[in-house]
DNA sequence: GGTATCGGATACCCATGGGTATTGAGATGG
DNA sequence: CCATCTCAATACCCATGGGTATCCGATACC
């Protein structure tokens, strides 16, 4: 009555060794953003991916491994979704204001995203290993926004106000700032308020100070 | 032989109340800074303030409540840093360079502080009732932020290039943003950097645009 | 100074969850 | 078709640490 083999007598096929990998991360990454590191259960974070925790010691070493390999995944993919943001306005306005639109939206929507990068902060804040694998990441992102910002501000004519560097980091850290306070206050920062904050400094950055 | 009197006959006098707590709480807020919410036990934070658990229980209803209470606390003590702060320049440029000044020194040297923000940060983003705490101090620190701001634009004679709330805003991110950033990465982002990234944005917001 | 009360120390309970050893189903190869 | 290997499932271990019950010395009050 009840084999192994389904109705049509297939073996019931085993899942590939890449799917359970890669759906166990996926599965992390929701856990490790809904309720932080520490109060993260390898047992949920395998059952919301459909196995047990069999599953991630036989793909990863431990728990402080599974967080390791998504904090190297992560570095990857963040890089290429800041890079091509501001490749179609010509017009620097343009630019900026799409560009304040679009970071603003993903701020207010992809909450997920917010809250991993807070954990990920903390944590590389206290334990120098974390630190080192974000260190690394954070200064590509730093570098990123320079040269989108570089792009930008030669495409309008005008040589940069400021050191494109700087420049960067100052949005680079200004995007994480009101990242982390629509999470702590999400009312009354909201993504129209987001949009309005980045633009603002955006255009500060790209046109030349009044000199008084 | 071994009386519970001192050498002097005294009785050994008991530590008041007051003191104790007082102990636990500093205590807490440097452990919690060092190790995170989840990863901190009352014990240590207990054996740091030269007391035991008892003591914890004694005067706090438990880890929750001991965090709550630190909350509440530096929610008023946070504040008076931030306020008295461009009282002696009464040149734009000069209080611009000086609240620079002040603040950079302060992220680059209080780190404690910086990691117990973002251990609260991280909280609040997954905790409502964090967040129903967190979230009036953040916005009396962007007022108060804005307040300042508004105060050293009056002084200079120009009107405020943009809304004083907006500039609040984006000035307390971005204060919050380095701050991250330079626990990530504190080579990379020192306090020369820090300073020169906040003054940048200080005479951008308070002096207007070039319009083009 | 004797007694009641307070408050921190001590000892204990036990749920939690990371890690491990073992099992057994399904792939693999001869 | 059988032997072997792979890998997730299962069952288990046990250190950890929040919380509690109890004790006992110090203070307060009469």
């Amino acid at each position: 009555m009840s084999e192994t083999t389904g109705p049509r007598g297939g073996p019931t096929p085993r899942t590939r060794r890449d799917e359970v990998r890669r759906r166990l991360l996926d599965a992390a990454v929701r856990v490790f953003a809904e309720r932080g590191y520490a109060d993260s259960r390898l047992e949920d974070i395998a059952r919301e991916a459909g196995f047990t925790k069999g599953a991630v010691y036989s793909n990863f070493g431990g728990k402080q491994e599974l967080f390791a390999a998504i904090l190297r995944e992560r570095s990857e993919a963040e890089l290429d979704a800041v890079t091509a943001r501001t490749r179609d306005a010509d017009d620097p306005a343009a630019a900026v204001a799409a560009a304040a639109r679009l970071v603003a939206r993903r701020i207010a929507e992809d909450t997920e995203r917010g809250r991993l990068g807070l954990e990920v902060a903390a944590l590389a804040a206290r334990d120098s290993a974390t630190r080192d694998i974000v260190a690394p990441l954070r200064r590509a992102q730093r570098e990123a926004a320079a040269r989108s910002l570089a792009e930008v501000a030669d495409s309008g004519g005008a040589a940069p106000a400021v050191d494109p560097r700087l420049a960067g980091l100052i949005v680079h850290c200004l995007t994480n700032g009101l990242s982390m306070e629509h999470l702590a206050d999400p009312e009354a920062v909201d993504a129209a308020t987001v949009e309005r904050a980045l633009a603002t400094v955006l255009n500060a950055l790209l046109s030349p100070p009044a000199s008084g």
